[in-house]
DNA sequence: TTTTGGCAATTTGTATACAAATTGTATTCA
DNA sequence: TGAATACAATTTGTATACAAATTGCCAAAA
């Protein structure tokens, strides 16, 4: 095989997952993505599987595979959660940093700003996201890794209306400048701040969380929330 | 289907794993355990995609599927992570908890005492096992959850030779003091408890670590890393 | 009109045959 | 003797046919 198929197809999904494309609790269909992908649907399933087991997606015995539903119940897990896990993967990246892995996260960096000049709102957001699973590599601890990715995927997803807004403003630069901050403390092996910049920058977030208008597709899956009961 | 056979296999290799009956590194042979359980190479597949993603088992391409290894890597990054997120699972365990969640971890710490009165080593180790994935039941954390059973599975392996000792003597007795001042912090909500108890139990965990040989397979794993480079 | 039961259509799950890749072995040549 | 290479054997990966489960539809009965 040329190109891994297989690959290209785990890329496509996340693309479309975390850009909201695919709005979360979303159907997938096999048989058209199969035939979509030029992929029998024995490789396809794998894929699906692996997916899910990341958090992309969710399955359940017989039943069509899924986007990873955002509801009421995760978003309440996602703020319990995240403060410590991004502050953790900040320090310890600030300790096992390499040169090399800094010299890359620059780079990022340069092609998130670059992103947060255009109108392109999904660039945006998926440089970010890319900036933040950087950091998450070079923190180098396979223990704490799914955690972080897991809530990467859904802090993507969520602030996809935030990236959205015209314009490089306020915000926006805000978040640019502590990426820019974080890299100087993880390349300086300064722990405690970089720590601390996860926190504050997670505090930004915070804000746009209550600011911003919650996407449209966790609207509806907020309602069988308000009437009904979680299992 | 009667008997779920995915279900029978993927908790066989649980079992053989946690129990370090198959020892870490260890080739799978899919061929055999598919004439063993009766499967088709198709669904024992998924069942070693599904397991590779729990940090049981691990994949790499055209590579047969083995037993998730051990190294002094993985050994640096655990002590890293796991007091963090040993106190967070049960601070929320202490905050999220339900009346049949006490109740049934009340029964699982009877086993695990009936456990240690036995001299099946393993026995001990799985009882304890369970305890703990119980906590993080009810600590109701999809973001969390996958990193706690990362850790938890190379705990429990790393844990063997201290539950093969014979007789519930010091120790053994001391964690199991732990559990039941846990049960009463998790019962009474008090959070603030339940997460020093969580450090408190870790430390008696840590002080056995220096104290109980490593297991051979591990001793094994080290020498590539003592001479060579990690990459 | 609403509910229930059963049948057909669709979709998911498994078995198996085949293709591709890797590993082991033997043979040749330096 | 040792290294290199080609070939065979084994193992992993994919396609496809078939089995099992679920869903949707329609008719019959309350």
């Amino acid at each position: 095989m040329v190109i891994d198929k297989k690959q290209l197809l785990s890329e496509a999904i996340q693309h479309n997952v975390l850009t909201l494309q695919w709005a979360p609790g979303q159907d997938l269909d096999e048989s058209s993505l199969s035939l979509q992908f030029g992929l029998s649907r024995t490789p396809l399933r794998e894929v699906f599987r692996d997916l899910a087991g990341q958090g992309f997606l969710s399955q359940k015995q017989h039943r069509n595979t899924r986007v990873a539903e955002l509801s009421h119940q995760t978003l309440r897990e996602f703020f319990q959660a995240a403060p410590m896990i991004y502050s953790a993967i900040m320090r310890l990246a600030a300790e096992n940093r390499t040169t090399a892995q800094v010299e890359q996260l620059e780079i990022i960096q340069d092609e998130f700003e670059q992103a947060l000049a255009s109108e392109d709102g999904q660039a945006r957001s998926l440089a970010n996201h890319r900036f933040h699973r950087h950091t998450a590599l070079m923190a180098n601890n396979r223990y704490l890794l799914p955690s972080f990715e897991r809530l990467l995927i859904d802090h993507t997803r969520i602030g996809q209306t935030f990236f959205r807004t015209a314009g490089p403003d306020q915000p926006m630069s805000e978040a640019s400048d502590h990426h820019r901050r974080m890299i100087a403390a993880i390349s300086a092996g300064d722990v405690a701040r970089a720590g601390d910049l996860a926190i504050e920058h997670w505090n930004l977030s915070r804000a746009q969380f209550a600011q911003f208008v919650m996407p449209q597709s966790l609207d509806a899956n907020l309602g069988q929330w308000i009437q009904g009961e979680p299992s």
